[in-house]
RNA sequence: GGUCCCGUAGUUCAAUGGAUAGAAUAGAAGUUUCCUAAACUUUAGAUACAAGUUCGAUUCUUGUCGGGACUACCA
């Protein structure tokens, strides 16, 4: 049973029967009691005093005893200024709880029949993923699981970024400067070797622009004419006729590139099931362009480039090819969306792309729904916001990038270091205590970037590390690993501890009924996760919840309660608890320890 | 210049148009004969500014100030 739907129903006779009014019960709204007032949920009168035509005490006292007759959960109600607090039946949410224990599928919703693609990563090849791409990672993996876990079919799919100016810039460096230098002879992971040419690239190409103005040129002249440019250039057109010696070198420094994406993957702990290469996409899309113009969504200028006209829309007009028939960006993103309907018949697809391409995207959204693609409507961009450094945004030429990989390794340092500050690895073996730092170190850093909403930019201060007291992912670590030693406990006394065992229960206490509360919500919150596309409404429930259990932990005692039957339910209580955090972390990524 | 996003405790983050704006951290004061003190309890501290809509505005509208992004026949 649905209570909200029922509280709501009642309510809506209540108007009929008291006021003889009809009232939709769409438009009335509860909302959970705050804390510091008695009740459960709360239904607020100012919107009907016009139907009631009575003071909002008067209206609420009407309501609340209607209800406390006609519907016998609601237990008690009070009134406060315009606010009508209902009280539920205890047995309600002990009933509430014992369902949720036998419910062998919690935190699974039933399938929905739905596919979605969930594009993110998205790395270049030309350099190693940096504390953004962490951000994007962590993000695109939570919401496909918080997906999967609201019952849709999901496929990860990662567009690599692996041809273009920016690769040949790497690739000319690589060939002037490293005297064959290989990850082996270099011992350099493949992708920070790339990375390494791609600034070297720059460095050498600053100082050629510098000599040309020196050599009296304009400074945008300089910028097109400076020799490793103009070879970078060149190198692009060989490879796109596929030179033999050009494709070879490209080959081998990819190979490199993704042998070390692959283990900063592994450690971040996410995956894909579909893999798409932009040397295999780059031409697509140019097929479109002829329909649209067929279509007369696209128009030709005098010189041959295609544009399409979203002045109507309040944008701009934008190109769609190039005079000379080559494509731009949007091109091939046209064609890709075609291909990902192709490949799957996704009826959504969501783009994990940072805010900086909002206007990119709504372009690309509309031109495929002015094309009329079936898939239009479900095309989404999860817009998330820069994570900036105190300095203000990174930039990698200037070397303020946070790499990725030293940051996680960081990150599972310092979880080595405050662990055994704290004398908490007795009785684990070297190789358990380095799985547990693993679990720490990351799940502080994926809480770091997920606990904040996606679409709001967010900083990070290398100067302070990430924490791990407080609303932190090991403080949920924490409760997942003292709640492990309590069912352990149980476990070796022998403890029956099943929905049977709780059988004439009753007077439990506000914390442990805030807590069946809480439980409660889980699945609420997992729908909003998903409509909202924010693992943070995940990670801030989970935080509540350890708060919560925390405070009960403290106050009340399980080993020496001589009650069996609520011994019992509080350590059925704890493992629900336990279970819970268990499977939300999950969705975000996170493995909690048994001990810590 | 144009378009868009954002301004909440010292700091980092919360708050479907609803009650006295919540947490965390840093600050102050406490809690361990008792299941893990990475915890718990108490305390102090914030809506950039100005109008407007509303019974009610952190939330919606407008303006001012401040920060950021986008605005290439680049990717």
């Amino acid at each position: 049973m649905d209570i909200e739907k029922e509280l709501v129903r009642h309510i809506s006779s209540a108007f009929k029967s008291l006021f003889s009014h009809h009232v939709a019960p769409e438009d009335l709204a509860l909302q959970p009691t705050r804390k510091e007032f008695e009740g459960n949920y709360t239904f607020v009168l100012f919107p009907f005093l016009k139907v009631t035509r009575l003071s909002p005490e008067e209206s609420g006292r009407q309501i609340g005893a209607y209800l406390q007759q006609q519907f016998p959960l609601v237990t008690g109600f009070n009134v406060i200024k315009g606010f009508l607090n209902l009280s539920l039946d205890e047995a309600y949410w002990l009933n509430v709880f014992t369902e949720m224990v036998q419910n062998t599928r919690f935190g699974q919703l039933s399938a929905n029949g739905e596919r979605v693609m969930v594009e993110y990563s998205s790395p270049n090849t030309n350099k190693p993923l940096h504390l953004g791409h962490l951000r994007n990672n962590f993000l695109g993996y939570a919401v496909s699981e918080i997906l999967k876990a609201n019952g849709f079919d999901v496929i990860k799919a990662n567009l690599v970024n692996d041809r273009g100016i920016h690769i040949c810039k790497s690739m000319v460096a690589y060939r002037h400067l490293a005297n064959g230098e290989t990850p082996e002879s270099g011992g350099l992971k493949g992708d920070h070797l790339a990375g390494k040419y791609y600034v070297l690239f720059d460095k050498e190409y600053k100082k050629q622009q510098d000599e040309l103005v020196r050599g009296g040129m304009d400074k945008e002249e300089a910028k097109k004419h400076a020799p490793w440019m103009l070879e970078a250039q060149k190198m692009l057109i060989s490879w796109e006729q596929g030179d033999p010696d050009i494709v070879a070198l490209w080959k081998t420094m990819n190979a490199w590139v993704y042998a070390g994406f692959e283990e900063t993957y592994r450690r971040m702990g996410v995956d894909f099931d579909k893999m798409y290469y932009e040397s295999d996409t780059y031409l697509l899309g140019k097929d479109i362009v002829t329909e649209g113009l067929e279509k007369g969504v696209f128009f030709k200028k005098e010189n041959g480039s295609v544009w399409v006209d979203l002045t109507a829309e309040g944008q701009d007009e934008k190109l769609v090819l190039r005079g000379d028939g080559t494509s731009v960006y949007i091109t091939q993103d046209m064609g890709t969306a075609d291909l990902k309907y192709a490949d799957y018949q996704i009826s959504r697809s969501v783009y994990v792309v940072g805010n900086e391409q909002d206007y990119h995207f709504e372009v690309l959204f509309n031109i495929m729904r002015k094309l009329g693609r079936p898939y239009g409507a479900g095309l989404y961009h999860l817009s998330y916001g820069m994570v900036d450094l105190p300095s203000g945004k990174m930039k990698s030429r200037e070397g303020t990038v946070v790499d990725a990989d030293d940051l996680m390794q960081e990150m599972v340092d310092t979880a080595r270091v405050h662990t055994q500050e704290l004398g908490k690895i007795d009785g684990f073996t070297e190789e358990e205590a380095e799985i547990l730092y693993e679990k720490l170190g990351m799940g502080a850093l994926k809480y770091f970037l997920l606990k904040v909403d996606p679409k709001k930019r967010m900083l990070f201060n290398p100067e302070e590390s990430i924490e791990f007291q407080g609303n932190t992912g090991p403080f949920i670590q924490y409760t997942h690993a003292r709640i492990s030693a309590i069912l352990r406990k149980a476990d070796q006394i022998g403890l029956d501890y099943t929905a049977g065992s709780l059988q004439g229960l009753s007077a439990i206490g506000e914390t442990e009924k805030n807590l069946i509360v809480l439980l409660h919500e889980y699945e609420k919150k997992l729908k909003i996760a998903a409509e909202e596309y924010a693992p943070s409404v995940v990670a801030q429930y989970l935080f509540d919840l350890s708060k919560e259990y925390n405070r009960f932990y403290a106050e009340l005692p399980i080993f020496s309660e001589t009650k069996g039957q609520l011994q019992a339910f509080r350590v059925a209580l704890s493992m629900q608890v336990a279970k819970t955090i268990k499977i939300g972390m999950k969705l975000l990524g996170i493995h909690v320890p048994e001990k810590m």
